[in-house]
DNA sequence: CAGTGGTCTAGACCACTAT
DNA sequence: TAGTGGTCTAGACCACTGG
């Protein structure tokens, strides 16, 4: 592991330990240059690191602060890892309703940017958390970047799967947010009544060399579901 | 403005005035340097913001290319913008319905980090987009960091104000999304039927120095609003 | 004005990709 | 194995904050 990322996670960890607050103040950039005794570049990416994932912020001529969310139960729409981590206090459990190996619909092949004759991973789940309907989900996987997947693996973590078991490396991900009424047939799966709101999260998800490999749309049950972001100024 | 930043806005204008797509390459690092005349790391930092704000993305060994989105009319969750530039095809326009001074309710005194007792901006407004209804947003202004706003300010855009006229910057946000549905006196405003589906979306904009000036809670028109997100891994 | 974070450089060396 | 991006260093200098 980098220098970098191990002291990023060093910090994280003396953060969670000492249960530090937001607007708590950590060492000066020289205590922590002598500490891990790296030069001050390194110390700087491991907190531009820590900023990115909104753990720290940084004031020019201040100090280096914590920063948190005081809100608990929340997914983080930014994670790209489920909610597993978000949720890690309640149970989640996930039913497979279908998993086998078709041809991609127009939409689906446009998002992963494949042909109609390529073939895909069709992937349709309810999730459940604390016994509760928590959101619907069709996947469709590039089958000729994850070619095999079967129902152990769907129930459990797929993203686990592709991580560890086929070694391909997660980049970044496009998020598309709308808003509707459940059909009757989403209804029923979520055990709501027919109409009810609905919020739809669509995902493309991306390997590091920027191929597609997954498209995922999610309906979540609107009683139990609420989102969090953490954004950043980078912008002008 | 500092090199990188300046560096950063020349990349992304060449990308738009040649109309580049998703994938497409730039030039390797070593042309960048040459050509704008910097060391290596200079570059970098300008790559890394542009990445920041899914402009690029980079593959080690491979090059430097085009990220994209290919949909059009979303409203950019991360932006700390409002949505001026998003929807800037759209014509986006502010109906106050009410703009006072008076003491944070329990909620916005939490989240403003501030006593019951000290004195907040109250700002209502409806936004509507092409003649249509939009958003009906209720914000709270920290009275001690913006201490003045006129019906004129409100009716245009209170970030620019707060940016432009008193010199304040803008840092960090923690967003909330909850979904519901919509009061009755929701659903007046917004010209829906009571019961209708409703994202809220609830903000907490935060200085650079970690000091939260506003919260808010917007309520979207589920027929107007559609999100997007640009999520990028740098999580473990 | 002392303290603290941010920018920028030049260069050595490392790690991944594509051919 | 050549090409390309990523890490890391040591140090000079800059810019902001706060007493």
């Amino acid at each position: 592991m980098l220098k970098y990322q191990q002291i990023a996670e060093e910090i994280e960890k003396y953060i969670e330990e000492n249960a530090l607050q937001q607007g708590d103040k950590l060492p000066v950039l020289e205590t922590l240059m002598t500490h891990f005794e790296v030069s001050k570049s390194t110390i700087t990416k491991s907190l531009d690191l820590l900023e990115k994932k909104g753990v720290v912020f940084q004031v020019r001529g201040s100090g280096i602060f914590v920063r948190r969310h005081k809100r608990k139960g929340y997914i983080s729409l930014l994670s790209n890892q489920g909610f597993k981590k978000d949720l890690e206090d309640y149970k989640i459990t996930s039913e497979v309703i279908e998993l086998e190996v078709r041809k991609p619909t127009q939409e689906a092949a446009h998002n992963l940017n494949i042909s109609l004759d390529d073939e895909v991973y069709y992937v349709k789940r309810v999730r459940y958390i604390q016994e509760q309907t928590l959101c619907l989900e069709e996947s469709y996987y590039n089958k000729s970047i994850v070619p095999y997947l079967n129902n152990e693996i769907v129930t459990e973590s797929i993203f686990n799967y592709i991580k560890e078991g086929l070694g391909l490396k997660v980049g970044f991900s496009d998020i598309y947010l709308h808003m509707d009424k459940l059909s009757e047939e989403e209804a029923a799966y979520l055990g709501l009544e027919n109409g009810a709101p609905k919020l739809l999260v669509e995902s493309i998800f991306h390997l590091t060399n920027g191929q597609p490999f997954n498209f995922s749309k999610v309906t979540y049950n609107y009683q139990q579901s609420q989102f969090f972001i953490q954004a950043n100024s980078h912008f002008s």
